[in-house]
DNA sequence: CTGAAAGCGCTTACAG
DNA sequence: CTGAAAGCGCTTACAG
């Protein structure tokens, strides 16, 4: 009752071989007969079949997503999707596999059935260990990564500079006059990963040495396990003598809560403190809040770009690319006064 | 070098029909020959190839999503993730199909090589009408409806009850002793399809209507097209005369922004007016927003469940599931004072 | 440009 | 419980 290729070959009196080659290499096939084989297969209701496409020409078009957070997050949803968007039109699923844990992490890489059943491995944003990197370069596929703190192994990556954008917050605040800024660490709590957060502080603390003497930072980091993270940051915040005049946070999912927090506490944002956040995520902007700028939907599509180019045997012009981040200026910062 | 059940079966001594059965139906391979099959298959690092089993066993192992909006929306990013987390143990990989446009959609309905090529297809949230369901069941595999208007059509669907949900919501306005109930509809800008928010609205009105005369309804109707949707919809309700009291919001997407709007303008929520939102999602709990909770990965995890039931040819329990929202009570609503 | 033919790596009904 | 064997539906190198 499902039409193949050989319903096909039948109807359009060609042979199978060119039924295939109509679909996949269209401009191998006369035009002519093209058409009668598209004819065909339109009055058939044929379809290619996926399986049996993959099975004889050794590709999966399946391309693996590892995540440490869930998909249900900002940035792994833009990142799915762009990276859906692109790779899809192209035949190629993408499959993502959540692995929260980092303790028994390399026994689950190894129990995900990657090997010869998917045709790239996409890494996004969480680190991946010396170890884990040559378990993964043992697939012999290409390893992409998004927004990984090491590059090293990857056969290309992308993703933003932490410094370079930490830099441009805390020179901002320099320049309206903060002296003592916070930097409120806040650990996800699905990401028990060691790099993404203490990459960001690490860079806020170099960004606010390399600006200069008068900057003072200071770093709270709310522990894993506090269930209202941002109740936690403002208790340490209004205990800090003198208080600080200027807090960056980890993401703009403290900074939002925290932003309300405070109006509700009566400390009026941006008079009494300023407020940067980092994503330019969900409400940033319609909460007027200053924050890192990273075009994720981009880095998205990009990122499948490379994918592609890689599968196809093509080394990406920059193989280890840097995305320009900017400061959304908005109304939760204001000069000292 | 791709080692195969024929290399196994060497290693192991056995056939390569006992190693397929090792994988595939390990129960009725011997216990002493699955792990000959399994040692030897751990040291040539083997594993099924997908592709393969797909061909010969008439499966395609993937499950087509169909989204209105993007899938890095609070919704389909849970529904997707849930689903996921379900499907992906059971060997089934989740693929998404954003369908934006309700113009040509069926056109593009077509032209999704789902045929044959997908064992379930998945509707979430948006309304599908009857001849796109045709053309769905000429697939001849399960059809799930997840937070679908009709369920007409469906071998099986699990939704909220819109009406319940808005009664409830409306109801405690009431016991408050709002009189003045606004209600803001705000379509998602990529969401052009005509059930879900108009849906809502008419539940608003009818359960206004069956709480008694003593409510009088408003709507405010946000267009498509505008920009910014919480501004537009603040300023038509700081020219109503009288104004409202209590206003709720078709999700807590438009609620969330507003709630701050409001804040800003000086209206002290609740004294001043109180405000209601619906999904209980990002920050709901943060900003101390009154909502209606639906527990959205449940119900991606139950719709889950009823894909591999019906892959596997047995009936649900029940065919048109009604999953309860609750009202989550916050600071957000408070006496008509 | 097109066709005949081999074969990708599994699964399963059948026989033993 | 296990094996021999057929075949799922394509693709592609080769020949014409």
């Amino acid at each position: 009752m499902k039409p193949t290729t050989q319903d096909v070959a039948n109807k359009a009196g060609v042979s199978t071989a060119t039924v295939s080659r109509t679909f996949a290499h269209p401009d191998k096939v006369l035009q002519e007969t093209r058409e009668k084989v598209m004819t065909a297969a339109q009055e058939l209701g044929f379809t290619i079949s996926r399986s049996a496409s993959a099975l004889k020409s050794q590709q999966s078009f399946r391309i693996a997503v590892l995540i440490s957070e869930p998909v249900a997050t900002w940035f792994n949803s833009h990142i799915c999707g762009a990276l859906n968007d692109v790779l899809q039109p192209e035949g190629y699923d993408i499959c993502t596999y959540y692995i929260p844990d980092v303790t028994n992490r390399r026994q689950l890489f190894e129990e995900i059935p990657l090997r010869h059943n998917v045709d790239a491995v996409v890494v996004s944003s969480f680190g991946v260990d010396v170890m884990e990197i040559e378990d993964l370069r043992r697939l012999d596929i290409p390893l992409i990564g998004i927004n990984v703190p090491v590059t090293q192994g990857f056969s290309a990556t992308i993703g933003i500079d932490e410094y370079a954008s930490m830099r441009l917050v805390v020179k901002h605040l320099h320049d309206l006059g903060h002296h003592r800024v916070c930097f409120v660490c806040s650990e996800l709590k699905h990401a028990p990963l060691p790099y993404s957060a203490d990459l960001r502080s690490d860079a806020f603390l170099r960004a606010c040495h390399d600006v200069g003497e008068s900057i003072e930072p200071l770093l709270i980091h709310v522990p894993r396990e506090v269930d209202e993270p941002e109740n936690y940051a403002i208790s340490q915040l209004l205990t800090c003598s003198p208080r600080p005049t200027a807090v960056c946070c980890l993401s703009d999912g403290m900074a939002i809560p925290l932003l309300f927090k405070l109006m509700r506490s009566g400390i009026k944002v941006p008079q009494d403190m300023s407020l940067v956040g980092f994503d330019d995520s969900t409400y940033a902007k319609q909460f007027n809040l200053t924050t890192v700028h990273q075009e994720v939907d981009f880095l998205g599509a990009e990122a499948g770009r490379l994918v592609l180019d890689l599968i196809r045997g093509q080394q990406p012009e920059v193989q280890n690319r840097v995305l320009d981040t900017y400061l959304a200026l908005r109304a939760s910062t204001a000069p000292l006064s």
